[in-house]
RNA sequence: GCCCAGGUAGCUCAGUUGGUAGAGCAGAGGACUGAAAAUCCUCGUGUCGGCGGUUCGAUUCCGUCCCUGGGCA
């Protein structure tokens, strides 16, 4: 049996370092069809501020899961990994290879190892949250129940971090069990492999990429396109608040101008690349491959690690224990 | 030339009633259990513009010089 018979191939590594261009051509050498992982560009309409591949990248190769959803729909990561699980089998059925491309690693680790089996979102308990959130000290005083109720989880998440406070307590609500009560799934997930490849460049380098980048995503018009998007969805809609479209809308409403909004997304450009590093580095098993070279050579060595995952020497493999049975 | 206002961390600035200084941003590292492009955590020695003076001690007070804005000529 041939564990490694036919791996998912994904890719990943911060914003900026060709990751959907080198899918494509991975996906036309190996018959596989891309499948988007990243946060923003699941959402239809987003597509400059997202950096969204274009339609010549798009005509070579099948892409899944762009464009799947409203800006008012509000994906989650545990929807996102339900659609996307099924979409990679659909396409695994078919022989091909699912590519998945994106940055954003949590939905990542939701598709491949899953999510624990506890209740998911649930708007009425966040409401009412949310108001005591907000409210005098609130922030406060929902960390102090949530160390009465669940230490464990009190001690691991910071005071100030809202959205994890809100969570914790979310669960707790509806379940009536500390969060932290719930196991993480380890193996779980698809139960399938797959070769991670993470590409990086010289971090200098990258920051002028992601500069001129940003400088590109004004110049192609991303304040019209928010214009635009304002007039179809609401201003709360998710993806208004992440990066470029946040600062667009201000420029829109008049706050900011142009300039301000191009240093301020820039800033958070670079903010965000930097954790995509620190999330990539911490994952297991990942193949990095050095962005800052040629486009073939980059194409050359990430087939050549697929391949040599896929046919590993017998015996540097790490799953022989399972032949042996 | 004169009058103001400034010259403090890579940047923007705060501050010290005289005991050698601290925020935000940037930068680095990290976390991540259904908001994740989100939300957070950790890390701050820099001739406090130069030179003199007063003082036990000056970045702080005084003098002087240099530089940058703005105003008046």
């Amino acid at each position: 049996m041939r564990l490694h018979a036919e791996p998912w191939v994904v890719i990943g590594g911060p914003t900026g370092t060709g990751k959907s261009a080198l899918a494509v051509a991975i996906a036309e050498a190996i018959g596989g069809e891309v499948v988007n992982y990243d946060s923003v560009q699941i959402y239809r309409g987003f597509d400059i501020g997202s950096a969204k591949p274009g339609i010549d990248l798009r005509a070579r190769v099948p892409h899944h899961l762009f464009d799947l959803a409203e800006a008012s729909s509000e994906i989650d990561a545990a929807e996102f990994a339900r659609i996307a699980s099924a979409t990679c089998r659909e396409i695994a059925a078919r022989g091909r290879r699912p590519i998945l491309v994106g940055g954003t690693g949590f939905y990542l680790r939701a598709l491949l190892r899953g999510l624990p089996e506890m209740p998911g979102r649930d708007e009425g308990v966040r409401k009412r949250l949310r108001r005591i959130m907000e409210s005098e000290r609130g922030r406060e005083r929902l960390h102090r129940w949530l160390a009465r109720v669940d230490p464990l989880s009190a001690r691991r998440i910071a005071a100030a971090d809202r959205h994890r406070i809100e969570r914790a307590l979310e669960v707790w609500v509806l379940s009536n069990r500390p969060i932290s009560s719930w196991p993480r799934p380890e193996a779980g997930g698809l139960g399938v492999d797959a070769c991670i490849l993470a590409l990086r460049t010289e971090r200098t380098v990258l920051a002028e990429r992601l500069d001129r980048r940003v400088a590109e995503l004004y110049a192609n018009g991303l304040v019209d396109e928010t214009r635009a998007l304002l007039e179809r969805y609401p201003a709360e809609a998710r993806p208004f608040g992440s990066i470029g479209y946040a600062e667009a809308v201000r420029v829109v409403r008049g706050e900011i101008d142009l300039e301000a909004a191009i240093v301020e997304t820039r800033r958070r450009t670079r903010a965000y690349a930097k954790r995509q590093m620190t999330w990539f580095r911490a994952e297991r098993d990942v193949h990095w491959i050095d962005a800052g070279r040629p486009f073939e050579r980059i194409r050359e060595e990430s087939l050549d690690t697929i391949r040599r995952f896929c046919d590993p020497p017998a015996d540097s493999r790490p799953g022989d224990a399972i032949t042996h049975e």
